[in-house]
DNA sequence: GTCTATAGGTGGATAGAC
DNA sequence: GTCTATCCACCTATAGAC
């Protein structure tokens, strides 16, 4: 039982690279028995369909993520902070040449089986909230300067952009590309007072 | 000949819908015959190979968008104008439920000859310079405020924010949600007179 | 839990008739 | 240019031994 979970957890892992660098359409369970020195059988009696996989993946993607948000906000109060942080983690990603799991699934969306995507919306949903939370957090406080907008368009585009940052990046190698891209969203969001330059 | 020119872009257009909407790896030969009611083997004749379609598709799409962008040039003047134009050009796109064709290809970027990759990030270069040039001519003209940021660096955020953008939205079949990020992107370009509010 | 073996289907691609 | 017919590699998935 402990093993099961240890090859059950070493069979996303595996995947779950797959799926960051070629997507989900990329890559078979031949590509993983034969990294894991393991048979396709024996992957199937893991996850039975690649699609039960899939959705695996994308929920412990979440999971992890959303342990990652409690982090930022145990350990910092500052808006400008936990912003900081939030573009940390996809930046991680990037730097390990990946694109962000539910980025890359987004787009073969429509190919996907249901299950897949419900789980997909529900990690966007999820980042908006905590976004959408700490940036009406970072208004109230005087951090952040919305200039009319809504908080939960601010959310959006953050992480749309940051997305996209990555998606186009990646065709560069170019992790620089992103974090000027990132640079210019934070900016973006601080106060008019006298705007400083992030370094 | 004329023939063969109009079975080559018919081919392309059934080709460039499955790619925008499924990714290059998500449909294949037999779904672009079983659309045209031709064989597999009549395809072959015209693109040899999967990557040879793909590339083709590619550079269409590059040469079609640097045409409209040339259109923009010529039919107005303030950079403010010519911004809304090039927004308006994606927001097409995905009005039709399509993702942009070289976002799409863009994810799957790993999983791609060569060939394709080259004329991927040719794409990006285009806009990039397009959209620098703008930028840099509507700042000139005091349309446009990049509050000491570079225009290149602002092309780059607006180029991957709106991908992004497209690719988020697309799982939400909400093309709001995309006007709602280009809103915000235009305006974050606005001088700091007084900031109005996009329609 | 992992294996061998295989089913049943689809992938891209080619040969050769018309 | 388009067809029929076919190749072979690969795909997801299952059956059944160990």
């Amino acid at each position: 039982m402990l093993d099961a979970m240890a090859t059950a957890d070493r069979i996303l892992d595996a995947a779950e690279r797959f799926v960051q660098t070629r997507g989900f359409n990329g890559f078979s369970y031949a590509d993983i028995a034969s990294e894991l020195d393991v048979t396709k059988a024996s992957l199937h009696y893991h996850f039975a369909t690649k699609g039960d996989l899939g959705r695996a993946l994308i929920v412990r993607y979440r999971e992890v993520f959303v342990r990652l948000l409690s982090e930022i906000d145990d350990e910092t109060k500052r808006a400008t902070e936990k912003l900081a942080r939030y573009v940390a983690l996809y930046r991680a990603v990037l730097s390990d040449d990946r694109m962000c799991l539910c980025g890359m699934v987004a787009a073969e969306y429509a190919t996907l089986p249901k299950a897949m995507q419900e789980e997909i919306r529900r990690f966007f949903s999820v980042n908006e909230e905590w976004l959408t939370s700490v940036i009406a957090g970072g208004v109230r406080a005087g951090d952040l300067d919305l200039r009319g907008g809504a908080a939960l368009d601010a959310a959006r585009l953050l992480i749309g952009a940051l997305e996209g940052a990555m998606l186009v990046a990646r065709t560069y190698k170019s992790v620089d590309r992103f974090d000027a891209a990132a640079r210019r969203l934070l900016e973006d969001l601080a106060p008019a007072k006298r705007r400083r330059r992030a370094s």
